[in-house]
RNA sequence: CGGGGCGUAGCUCAGUUUGGCUAGAGCGCAUGGUUUGGGACCAUGAAGUCGCAGGUUCGAAUCCUGUCGCCCCGACCA
């Protein structure tokens, strides 16, 4: 029997559950609110890390690793950072358990911590506590560090990838001699996040500043890029944060600068996480199952041979271990920054070639492979790609010779075919309103990006999210400077800002 | 923390109202055979301390008490 996967305009959220159980992506642990990636799933996400540590590095960061831990007094340094993070933390107070006879173990309340620890939320304390020994000059800098990691954060409730009490993510963390510098770099790593999210994800997004009630605890001001989901919602996709002198002055990490003046370090700090194997799911999925992006796709290709008899078992797949040879050793590409292209030949013999077709196209394999007696008989093969419907998918009778060239090109024209999609998708669903009451009408129904002149204030950011659930999203730098008047309270703004239902 | 629901095979669940026979089904799994170009079929088989503890009873998955856990809705979520 077929395992029916929702269909998404029945029910949104549980089509996303069955996407993620159906293509092996990801369950639910018996840890409350903590998920075991499954390898099809860990492998997109080590996908997306292999392409964004190479972006780090050619930006000329570094790697290194700092503690799980955090002592608790380090949290409380920043004062806005511990009020925003203080509820979410999971806290170690003993380092030992002692085993009872016949009950189990149980915590030794000898082995009480002198100080509490901290699991961290996120590490500018253990970081900008370290920097302050590592920076002394202005020849120390700039410091541009990232560090791949879990973190943990106590959510009440949780969802698949998209916030999950424990995820993994890597998070950047530089020092400057100058705000200019450090304000620069924050804006740099957005480029980086937004060439990502386009040029890999095949997922568009917008940029700009948080609003003040959205931005990081601890930051001046953060940027963001923002993707709308195919249920008109928006997600948070990364983060870059400007964050001033704010943990250098609460760490005291000075440096003498060139007139040899001591000067507390400028700081920035970005982050991307495991949600972005959410927003992709969400990006480009149908009802048939995942749709993957094949820049980030753990398999390009897979070849399955179709064959009833041993004599036709033997040569369908020797001419199919062939041609994934041939696909392996074309030229490395840099659209795949070099790495090999990943062919998978599906020669078990206990499913039907139907129960594969279907098996890889909910995993979300880009192309799929035919090849049988027939097409074996004119040196042929049938390619199908996973993200057309039904027969417009298919090419017939592509020679074996050209197969390879005609795969690759085609995994590249679907890369930006599913960008261009994505963002018809979000434009033909962004619209701009000039009234309160047509906002939260519009809001309901169509839904999606609406852009509207708000007066900047917390308080009415407050009042509208309150009212409608909608936030401010992001404050486009794309934005037309249209000056006009608050959807709410009718004083001046600059600008129209984009809200949303956000996940 | 408030409201609701649920714990029976790896998974989804029936059986509980009205206590009783060897605790069932579908999917999955194993073995064998027939199949194989869009989710095959037949046969046989393995698999459950009925969440846990206590109580009532000749007898408990079923009734009572306690307890643990999970899910949904709300509150919360830079």
């Amino acid at each position: 029997m077929a395992e029916k996967i929702t269909k998404r305009d029945k029910d949104y959220s549980q089509w996303y559950l069955d996407i993620v159980q159906h293509a092996g992506l990801a369950e639910n642990s018996d840890v409350r609110g903590c998920m075991v990636i499954k390898p099809h799933g860990f492998a997109i996400w080590e996908n997306i890390q292999r392409a964004l540590d190479r972006m780090f590095k050619d930006t000329g960061h570094v790697n290194a690793y700092f503690p799980l831990f955090i002592p608790k007094s380090f949290l409380t340094k920043e004062e806005e950072m511990a009020e925003g993070f203080a509820k979410e933390c999971a806290v170690v107070t003993h380092y030992r358990l002692k085993t009872m006879a016949g009950k189990g173990v149980q915590v030794d309340p000898e082995a009480k911590l002198e100080e509490e620890l901290i699991i961290r939320p996120t590490s500018e304390t253990i970081i900008w506590n370290t920097y302050r020994n590592w920076i002394q000059s202005y020849r120390d800098l700039p410091l541009l560090i990232n560090q791949w990691c879990n973190v943990v954060r106590w959510e009440m409730r949780t969802r698949l990838f998209l916030r999950t009490a424990e995820f993994l993510w890597q998070e950047g963390h530089t020092a400057h001699a100058t705000q200019a510098e450090a304000e620069e770099e924050t804006r740099k790593i957005l480029e980086v996040y937004r060439s990502f999210a386009e040029d890999w994800m095949a997922m568009p997004v917008l940029t700009g500043p948080k609003s003040e009630g959205q931005k990081f605890p601890g930051a001046v001001y953060t940027l963001c890029i923002e993707a709308m989901m195919q249920d008109k919602r928006a997600l948070q996709a990364g983060t870059s944060h400007f964050l001033g002198q704010n943990f250098a002055k609460a760490f005291d990490v000075k440096f003498q600068n060139q007139a040899g003046q001591l000067e507390h370090a400028w700081a920035t700090s970005w982050g991307v996480s495991t949600r972005l194997v959410g927003g992709l799911i969400m990006t480009h999925s149908d009802d048939q199952g995942l749709v993957l992006p094949p820049r980030l796709a753990p398999i390009h290709a897979v070849i399955v041979p179709i064959f009833r008899k041993a004599e036709e078992k033997a040569a369908v797949c020797a001419a199919a271990q062939q041609l994934a040879a041939a696909i392996r050793s074309l030229p490395p590409d840099p659209w795949l920054n070099y790495e090999p292209w990943s062919i998978k030949v599906d020669d078990r013999e206990q499913y039907q070639p139907g129960f594969k077709f279907n098996e890889w196209e909910v995993k979300g394999v880009p192309i799929r492979v035919e090849l049988g007696p027939k097409d074996l008989a004119s040196n042929a093969c049938v390619l199908a790609r996973r993200d057309l419907p039904g027969k417009e998918a298919k090419e017939m009778g592509v020679p074996l010779a050209s197969a390879p060239e005609r795969i690759t090109t085609l995994l590249k024209e679907m890369q930006s075919k599913l960008v261009e999609r994505a963002r018809a998708f979000r434009d033909a669903n962004t619209l701009e309103v000039n009234s309160y009451d047509d906002f939260k009408k519009k809001l309901e129904e169509p839904g999606g990006f609406l852009w509207a002149h708000w007066d900047g204030t917390r308080e009415t950011e407050n009042q509208i999210s309150q009212e409608t659930k909608a936030t401010i999203r992001c404050i486009p730098f794309s934005r037309a400077k249209e000056p006009g008047k608050c959807m709410v309270t009718g004083k001046p703004s600059e600008g129209r800002v984009v809200f949303a239902k956000a996940y």
